[in-house]
DNA sequence: CCCATTGACTTGTTTAAACAAGTTAGGTAT
DNA sequence: ATACCTAACTTGTTTAAACAAGTCAATGGG
């Protein structure tokens, strides 16, 4: 049995859907012929159709198929769809991008930032600003903020290169979910010290909380985004068990 | 074979989640235990867990067990995480809303019109604006644009209601997936003469585009709001298929 | 005391099969 | 011609079983 014979056939699939070799609006082929083509059973066939859908490629409909809804897009737009260091977004855009460590500090965190950070009050923390620069402009500020006893011998020289990776590569502790949140904000002082507003007196601020695989909230961000280049990307897929009578009432 | 037996666990474990049966940041009971109790198998009770995974409450760990990860939330903010119409979220943070119908036209998609919106050029649409005011205050300029031949039957009168309901209601179309951007925008002379802006010059835009189940983008919807209000709430999870070798290149 | 191994758990992946239910085209009876 | 029905597709849901792989505590022997 080999490991993700799923992730394999999302991959293929993508990259022809990617390439153009689905007509757009028109179904792909069926369930059964692709069971055929990949030599594996349907669940694992509908398992990459499955990612397909939760990432906007495909949309299914019982009785009829699977349709191809794919529109691709500028690759220039700075996309924040998923989980995503600074240093691989920007990699992928093409655009140039460096980063500076402007506060590197060890605080506890107290009845404030605790209930605006989600941490418990006490908590000992790593708080990390740093400042990005696209392209030589400073356009986001970033205000981090890590458990400390979730990050044996984390350095400011670490944290100026991707922190993601460090954890990732050196812990080996797989990033596994992360809640955001996106709110617009008036610019403080501090904003306009850090970042080349322009006329803008706006910032697009996203606030996220990321778990490590123990279910422990080790991080807490905040991201100040030049609101120019901010765009964020979802996608939404109405699920049959969202569909009951009950609200929603999310997490976070 | 009764229908979505995975809904139904996966609302009872939201359910009890929400209500503070299981304690934040221990684990579930084990997929044999829940077995046992809904008396079903255990890959339907792996699609429940899933479901609660990919909405924040949970997460997994394998040869660990299922951690609750569930942190309420303000019921008072205004989020955005899911696709709901306007008169649904605010039924259910217990706002008082209500909707005007400000421009109500047909038109044809122009070249500039189809680049910005997404639909082919030439398109017959319904162009349907309207502001939407929060305890009787104007906050959000929507512009909408139907596909007429999508819509048979629209009227000022419906849209002045809710235009998701009619559509899913009255002709049985179900929504199923949303493509969405979030930008930030300065301010417009058309969002000042409908909005009340105060301070701000800038506001939060979410632009998305809506398919039927036919596969059909039959929407093009940009919201723009007072920023003061707008929250968008966000779950993310790195999945195996997207921990290939492969960079992202996101659709839509 | 320390370290390796084992065994009993846990979740992750894949297969095979059966039935339910929506769609569509073609054939049949009116 | 029209209306209905059927048959052959399609995707949706559920079950059962097997093996892979990660975790953790107990049990050893050194």
């Amino acid at each position: 049995m080999p490991r993700q014979k799923y992730g394999e056939i999302y991959r293929a699939l993508k990259g022809r859907i990617e390439a153009g070799e689905y007509p757009v609006g028109q179904l792909l082929p069926s369930e059964n012929t692709l069971i055929g083509e990949f030599g594996c059973s349907r669940n694992t066939v509908r398992r990459a159709l499955a990612g397909l859908v939760r990432d906007g490629y495909v949309q299914t409909r019982q009785g009829w198929g699977v349709c191809n809804i794919f529109q691709p897009i500028e690759p220039s737009s700075y996309t924040m769809g998923t989980i995503e260091s600074f240093a691989e977004t920007s990699r992928r855009t093409g655009q140039h991008s460096s980063t500076r460590v402007v506060l590197f500090t060890l605080c506890t965190a107290g009845e404030e930032l605790a209930r605006r950070t989600g941490f418990p009050a006490g908590t000992e923390l790593f708080y990390l600003q740093r400042v990005h620069d696209l392209d030589g402009v400073p356009r986001i500020l970033n205000h981090n903020y890590f458990r400390w006893d979730c990050m044996p011998g984390l350095t400011a020289q670490i944290a100026a290169g991707s922190s993601y990776r460090y954890l990732e590569e050196k812990l080996g502790m797989s990033i596994v979910t992360s809640k955001r949140t996106i709110t617009v904000e008036r610019a403080t002082e501090e904003d306009r010290q850090w970042l080349e507003l322009g006329e803008y007196d706006c910032l697009a601020v996203m606030s996220s909380q990321t778990y490590n695989s123990d279910g422990v909230m080790f991080e807490y961000t905040q991201s100040r985004h030049y609101p120019g280049i901010f765009r964020f990307q979802d996608n939404a897929v109405r699920t049959p068990e969202h569909h009951s009578i009950a609200e929603k009432r999310g997490p976070q």
